[in-house]
DNA sequence: ATTCTATTTTAGGCAAACCTAATAAATTTT
DNA sequence: AAAATTTATTAGGTTTGCCTAAAATAGAAT
């Protein structure tokens, strides 16, 4: 089957937004996400309920079936597939990459896919440090921490931002941090919790907000 | 400004069209040429008419302003731009890319135009051998010529192909010929026009048909 | 020059996705 | 538990792009 943009958009919405709050999700949730108004959310959700993507249920909220979900997985993976192409292969920046990615996430070709995957060497998380979905729609779960809570000593690289404002990643940039990095604590600051770390035997200092802000993860595997 | 998606195919069709036939295009050659309807096209032609992309005069057809042409032309490069990428960088083949393009040249970023332009190292031609307009619209012409028309023993390179069916691409590819290959013809046969030509010290026998099917350019540049 | 034919335009509708305003249901407050 | 408030749904419109059928025009044939 072959769903529209819009479609797409909704589904691909629910998906995000029962990650972090529970299903159902309310159709003011939905619309606030999607920058649209309620009545609007309300006609679209009752055409996925016909078409089994969604359960709907009056005035209760929705969540996705497991077709759904299927389909949800591949919108976002290949979002973060083409997320991660912008940066990797185009040398985007990681903040350029949003809007161009909600594009292409909707096109449609399988073998464009498949290619694409093939052709990035089946890379498993995006340069925001998202997972990206498998062919069956699986996903390897992160391990993901701050560097905030990074033991001392222990080499970790960088596989994602939490800020992935303009700011903050001209910010690394100065500091020469960027996705793919690997560091190593080296000190945390009891009194302002700032921490120190080395990167290529050059120490570098970052406040806590900082430090709370980027993701890491063990470097081995 | 921006324009939808709609708007963009009928801007690019009546470019397409005006490349072989003669300015004001009729309504009914754009109608064939989009699967639409005349009333439709009749329609569509008017709304472009009063954003000033065409001159429209009832019952006299249609043709570009120079705004239309330039919008047309950075749709063309686009296309030509992500089939040059889907061939040379994702290994597909010829005929596979021309669906996946359609799609791909309504993605909306000046700024990823430009890196993949870059990326691909700024070609001039794409796959078909059809040109591609630069970021001013400017198109390289080709002098490119049909393999049957090749004279004899000079060093050609396969630029493009006129017949871009599956059949005929597979039937290249049976005979190792494929876009940037370099051949030579080492004889014209006179009682039914088939070629010889010889590539890497192989022979190839080519009949008219096929030959008449595939572009050549002087392999010097 | 008039008639015939083919093309083009206009008129009137339809579906998708959005909107505002009115109503209905659920939830919270008293 | 009733009233008040918040949230969700329905009703009725709008826009975009398509369609069919009817009317208008242009071009060809007599």
């Amino acid at each position: 089957m072959v769903y529209s943009l819009s479609e797409e958009d909704y589904l691909k919405a629910i998906y995000s937004l029962y990650e972090e709050k529970p299903r159902p999700i309310a159709t003011s949730k939905l619309a606030g996400y999607l920058s649209t108004k309620a009545s609007s959310v309300t006609e679209m959700i009752q055409k996925l309920n016909e078409k089994k993507l969604v359960i709907y249920q009056k005035y209760r909220g929705v969540y996705l079936t497991k077709d759904g979900e299927n389909q949800a997985l591949q919108i976002i993976r290949k979002h973060r597939l083409w997320e991660y192409f912008l940066v990797e292969t185009l040398d985007f920046k990681w903040d350029e990459v949003h809007n161009i990615a909600e594009q292409l996430e909707h096109i449609k070709s399988d073998m464009l896919v498949d290619k694409l995957d093939a052709y990035l060497d089946y890379p498993k998380f995006d340069p925001h440090g998202d997972p990206i979905p498998d062919k069956d729609g699986i996903l390897k779960d992160q391990h993901k921490i701050l560097l905030a809570e990074a033991a001392i000593d222990q080499p970790m690289i960088i596989v994602g931002v939490k800020d992935s404002s303009a700011d903050f990643l001209r910010f690394l940039e100065k500091k020469n941090l960027s996705l793919g990095t690997i560091i190593k604590v080296t000190e945390q600051e009891e009194f302002d919790h700032s921490v120190s770390v080395l990167h290529k035997n050059q120490e570098i200092q970052l406040s806590a907000i900082a430090a709370k802000n980027i993701y890491v993860q063990p470097n081995d595997k």
